[in-house]
DNA sequence: TCTGGGGTCCTAGGACCC
DNA sequence: TCTGGGGTCCTAGGACCC
C-alpha cells in the first residue's frame, strides 16, 4: 500500500485557516529567492505548480494567497499520521513526509482486506486532521507508487495481480517512479512510450544502452519489484549530511561568503552529531548565477563532526576554486560517514571541543538554531529555509522554524 | 522580477596496488 | 626495444526522488 497525502502543506494550511479553504494558496519559503513548495488543488486549477518562484505563480493565478511554510506544524502532523499507519501494520516505510509504503500482508487476520485497512486509515486521517490522501493498493511497492496517483484527490485505487498487464499496457512511462524527463526522452527515442512497450523492448538492447538500470527498466515496464517495505529501524544508517542555501543575492566578497560557509558549517556539524555520526569526506557546492553548479572534495585522515573542522576543510577547498563569477548558492556537505564512538579522540584539547558543541547543541536544540553561535556569526540572520516534503521527518526536527 | 533544498544511486576516469 | 589485467578507492557529475 502507498499512501500519499494529497498537497499536504497546503491543506495543513488550510485546516489551521478555515479562512484559506476553498481558495487558491501556495505555501513557499521565508528566504527572498523562493518557490512554490507545494499549492492547494484551488491553485492547481489555475495552472500553479511546486517549483514556481513567486511571481511566476502569481502571474498564474492572481488572488493567489501566498503561506510562509511552518515545518514544525507539518513535521508534527506527519508524525501522528505515521502513528496512525502504524496502528495497522509495524511494517510502514516513511519515504517522505507526506509518503509511505506500508506492508499490509499480515495484517489482514487482523484489520480485513486492503481496501478496508485502506478505507479505514484514510477515514482516521479525516476524521483527526481533517485532511485527505490517495491510497494505491497493489502487489509491490512500483504498483502501489503508481496507483496511489491515478485518483486524486482523496483516491483509493487498487491494482491486483491479474488486472498488471492490462493496467500497464497504456499507462505512460514517466509515471513510473524511477522514470524521469531523461530517460522519457530516450526511451520515446526508442519508441518507448508506454509500460507495456517497455515491457516488451528486447531486454540487451536496454542493458547496452542503460547498463545495469537497462534491466530494472525491463522488469518495471512487467510490473514487477521485489523491494521490501523497510522500515525505520532495519533502514540503512545515513549516507551523507549536508546543507546548501540560495543566497539573498549573489555574492563575490570573500569574506561574506565565508561567514556562510560558517553557517551551513555549523548546519552540518550539528546534525552529525545529533545523529552520531562523523565523516571524512567534505564537498563545497557552488553555484553562479547563470546555475552553472559544480562541486569540490577532499577527504580527510580522520571522521569527524566538528563544525569547525568542516569549516577549515571547507575554506580550504573554496580556496582552490577559482571564482569565475559571483556566487549564487553555496553548499557543504559530510560523507563518507561511520558511526562516531570508539574512533573519537581523547585528547583533552578534542574532548574539550566535544564538550563545547555538545553543550551549544543543547541550546540550539531548545532555543532555536544560532541561539548560541561563534562570534563571527552574531547578528546573521539564519532565516527559515524553504522545506520540502521530501525531508524526512528525523531531518526535519532539525530545521529552524521560528 | 526568473529558477529551493534534502537526499540516494550510478557512471566514468584516474591513481594506485599487486 | 614499447606497455597486462585484476582490483579498490577517490573525485566529479548527473539522473532521479520528494
Amino acid at each position: 500500500m502507498h499512501i500519499d497525502m494529497n498537497a499536504f502543506f497546503a491543506s495543513v494550511e488550510q485546516q489551521a485557516n478555515p479562512e484559506l479553504r476553498g481558495k487558491p494558496i501556495a505555501v513557499i519559503g521565508a528566504a527572498k529567492r523562493t518557490v512554490v513548495t507545494t499549492c492547494s488543488y484551488e491553485a492547481r486549477a489555475f495552472g500553479v505548480r511546486t517549483g514556481m518562484n513567486s511571481w511566476e505563480a502569481q502571474k498564474m493565478c492572481p488572488q493567489l494567497i501566498f503561506v510562509v511554510g511552518n515545518n514544525r506544524k507539518y513535521t508534527w502532523t506527519s508524525t501522528q499520521i505515521i502513528g496512525i499507519m502504524r496502528e495497522f501494520t509495524p511494517q510502514v516505510e516513511v519515504f517522505s513526509i507526506d509518503e509511505a509504503f506500508l506492508d499490509v500482508t499480515g495484517s489482514r487476520a487482523l484489520f480485513g482486506p486492503p481496501e478496508e485497512i485502506a478505507r479505514q486509515i484514510k477515514q482516521r486521517i479525516r476524521e483527526r486532521f481533517g485532511l485527505t490522501c490517495s491510497v494505491g493498493v497493489a502487489p509491490n511497492k512500483l504498483l502501489a507508487k503508481l496507483a496511489s496517483d491515478m485518483q486524486k484527490p482523496d483516491g483509493l485505487t487498487v491494482i491486483r495481480p491479474e488486472e498488471v498487464a492490462t493496467v500497464l499496457e497504456r499507462v505512460p512511462i514517466k509515471d513510473l517512479c524511477g522514470i524521469g524527463p531523461k530517460l522519457q526522452k530516450q526511451l520515446t527515442t526508442l519508441g518507448i512510450r508506454s509500460c507495456g512497450d517497455l515491457g516488451r523492448f528486447p531486454v540487451p538492447i536496454l542493458k547496452r544502452k542503460f547498463g545495469v538500470v537497462g534491466e530494472k527498466l525491463h522488469y518495471m515496464g512487467l510490473g514487477e519489484d521485489d523491494s521490501p517495505v523497510v522500515p525505520e529501524e532495519e533502514a540503512d544508517e545515513v549516507k551523507t549530511v549536508g546543507h546548501s542555501t540560495t543566497l539573498d543575492k549573489d555574492l563575490s566578497d570573500r569574506g561574506e561568503i565565508l561567514k556562510i560557509m560558517l553557517q551551513l558549517s555549523e548546519m552540518v556539524g550539528r546534525r552529525a552529531r545529533r545523529y552520531g555520526v562523523a565523516g571524512k569526506t567534505i564537498t563545497v557546492t557552488v553555484r553562479y548565477p547563470d546555475f552553472t553548479t559544480f562541486s569540490r572534495q577532499e577527504s580527510r585522515a580522520s571522521a569527524t563532526n566538528s563544525s569547525e573542522e568542516i569549516y577549515q576543510d571547507a575554506v580550504r577547498i573554496l580556496d582552490g576554486i577559482e571564482l569565475e563569477q559571483p556566487v549564487r548558492l553555496l553548499g557543504v556537505r559530510l560523507s563518507k560517514l561511520s558511526q562516531q564512538g570508539e574512533q573519537l579522540s581523547l585528547l583533552e584539547q578534542d574532548r574539550k571541543k566535544a564538550l563545547l558543541a555538545g553543550a551549544m547543541d543543547q541550546v540550539n536544540d531548545r532555543f532555536g538554531e544560532f541561539s548560541v553561535t561563534f562570534g563571527t556569526l552574531v547578528g546573521t540572520a539564519s532565516g527559515a529555509k524553504v522545506i520540502s516534503p521530501a525531508w524526512r521527518p528525523e531531518g526535519l526536527r532539525n530545521v529552524d522554524v521560528e
